[in-house]
DNA sequence: TCATTTTTTGACCATATGGTCATAAAATAC
DNA sequence: GTATTTTATGACCATATGGTCAAAAAATGA
């Protein structure tokens, strides 16, 4: 056997080195993307040696699908967690909220994220046209209610989300260029994109 | 003499391989990155074999950064078309349309830039914190003008402005997921986005 | 036509990289 | 303590890659 089994309980170490190395390949692959990124690399900042890590995970590419498939689980709460039955301004102000604290508390996994999109989603592309494109529709529905009872301006929902998406998760991805712009600090910096953000929405959907 | 000097005159075959060469290398540079693009890839889709590459540019490195200062060239224009005597909500509206056709036509450019600035903009930082930043400081400062002469609604200029960047960029560097979203064509896409971001900023940011 | 310059290519090199393997060293179980 | 299992490592391999070079082939100019 040469690999951890499926069915040997887990160690201690297995799991302390698994995080470790899903840690440091967290930080590489969402700075230099897949190809820039080298076992060496990661092995050394994980600290230990490039037989050790193999001997934790089969290859290179298991490690960057486990990485992306945690991501997506944890990536689409705060959209699911708007709630029909609320305000819909505030639902949309809440929601706005939550992407901008995923964005200030996980830039790592919403750069990973962007790079993997920026390749042409070739790993995550079945979640995007299956799951997140379901979730989407239910939501732009409930949004189309909304705007129908006359609570909420009448915009086109999908292009409503996307827009979300992109102002929020510019301030994990494009964080340079903010911070060569602005040279606030972080705290700062995110209070006043979501006090801008949140303003901006509320004005531009009120009824 | 190795490689054609700086002083003799350009041949039309120079030219031309030269044209298809950035070309073929803005193809392949905007989805896979710096290190996930070969030399042979860029030769092949050029249709020439890597030394013949490797005459007309010195380095992959090379090709790399002269896409990217060519891009940035451009990249400001929108905004510095910007015009301080117009009106201030039209301006935006004129401002967010100018950036969406620049994300339907050229999506390549965007996403390089997009990488580049994923990658922590290696190349590209000081022209951020440069001219970048003094091209922002100076509209962010016109805005703060049209907010206070109550023409605007009053808000955070530099956040608006990246919010307009972030909005329509998404449409180029996630247009994967966009489309695995949306099943609707090109034309209609963007024709929607467009709609959409200008209703959104200008009722967002009426007076 | 013939000399010169420009363009193209195949062979080659050094290095980086993903991954393997046999074996040694720790850790654990009894 | 000893047997067994888990963990770690150095040596190694095949392939990919950026780049060089000498020489051939095209193009150009007189």
């Amino acid at each position: 056997m040469n690999r951890p089994a499926a069915q040997k309980p887990v160690t201690r170490i297995q799991r302390e080195k698994r995080a470790a190395i899903l840690e440091a390949a967290l930080d590489i692959f969402s700075t230099h993307g897949f190809r820039g990124t080298s076992l060496d690399q990661i092995a050394d900042r994980a600290g230990l040696s490039k037989p050790n890590l193999l001997y934790y995970f089969p290859s290179k590419d298991s490690i960057h699908r486990i990485l992306l498939d945690r991501l997506l689980d944890t990536w689409l709460d705060p959209l699911r967690e708007m709630n029909e039955s609320g305000d819909p301004v505030s639902e949309i102000a809440a929601y706005i909220e939550r992407k901008i604290s995923l964005a200030r508390d996980y830039p790592r996994e919403s750069r990973l994220f962007a790079v993997e999109i920026l390749r042409g989603a070739p790993h995550v592309y079945d979640t995007l046209a299956g799951p997140l494109r379901d979730l989407v529709d239910r939501k732009a529905e409930v949004m189309r209610g909304w705007s129908k009872s006359g609570r909420m301006a009448d915009v086109d929902p999908y292009h409503l989300i996307f827009s979300i998406w992109a102002a929020t998760q510019h301030y994990a991805d494009f964080d340079i260029q903010v911070r060569a712009v602005l040279n606030t600090d972080e705290d700062r910096r995110f209070d006043d994109a979501s006090r801008f953000l949140t303003a901006l929405y509320t004005r531009g959907l009120a009824p």
